[in-house]
DNA sequence: CGGTATCCTTGGGGATACTG
DNA sequence: CAGTATCCCCAAGGATACCG
């Protein structure tokens, strides 16, 4: 398999915990570092920067400052970043829709010597 | 985004750093241990069978002895299995399609201050 | 508001050796 | 062949505090 480490590239784009995340929330149209954080349950403040910093050098989105007070930054998909975000909704529609499936067999596997 | 918590879940399963790929080597039909270590580079002994557990457990694929000496031990997708490989693969396409963009953004972004 | 900087902990995961 | 068992390390990432 030779293209096991492409794949793995990309997978550590996809696998990175919030990744997928942002460019889910971003698909209605630009938000604001603080709207993304209250649209992304759980994160921090750290790991929201990182993530964002991660997906802009890899050319997911773009970062735009207006230099005012207070200061106004918003993040936005690029062309490529909408087409990541097409390839992976099927699996985020699969991941809620098997959800269910998932923890009746960890329960029946648990429920085994 | 109520959505978020339940889709972190499977992104564990998706984030986790070879869960997809086993998926991805089993999409022909049921492989044996050591033809799967081959199959996929880089891979260590342990983390392929914690993989393949993890596996297990969430019923994504199934695992079935021989008892005979040397032992024979084949894992295949289950259909729930099947469909989370159908799912991926439009994600995991993109990856290897937008690696070089990737790869120039990257580039560009450590190009400058 | 939108970050950095710093500290600190946890567990993911590699290497190696042994076994039914 | 198909694993377990151990040891060990480092980097992902949370908490907290501070800043332009």
């Amino acid at each position: 398999m030779q293209d096991a480490c492409r794949t793995r590239a990309v997978l550590d784009i996809v696998g990175d915990k919030w990744a997928l995340l942002v460019v889910r929330v971003l698909k209605d149209g630009p938000l604001r570092f603080t709207e993304l954080k209250r649209a992304i349950d759980g994160i921090s403040q750290r790991m929201l920067t990182v993530t964002l910093r991660d997906l802009e050098r890899d050319g997911i989105l773009t970062r735009t400052v207006r230099e005012v007070m207070p200061p106004h930054v918003s993040y936005e998909l690029t062309s490529m970043g909408r087409t990541l975000r097409e390839a992976a909704a099927p699996l985020l529609e699969w991941s809620i829709a098997h959800l269910p499936e998932i923890d009746a067999a960890r329960a029946a596997y648990d429920d085994r010597p």
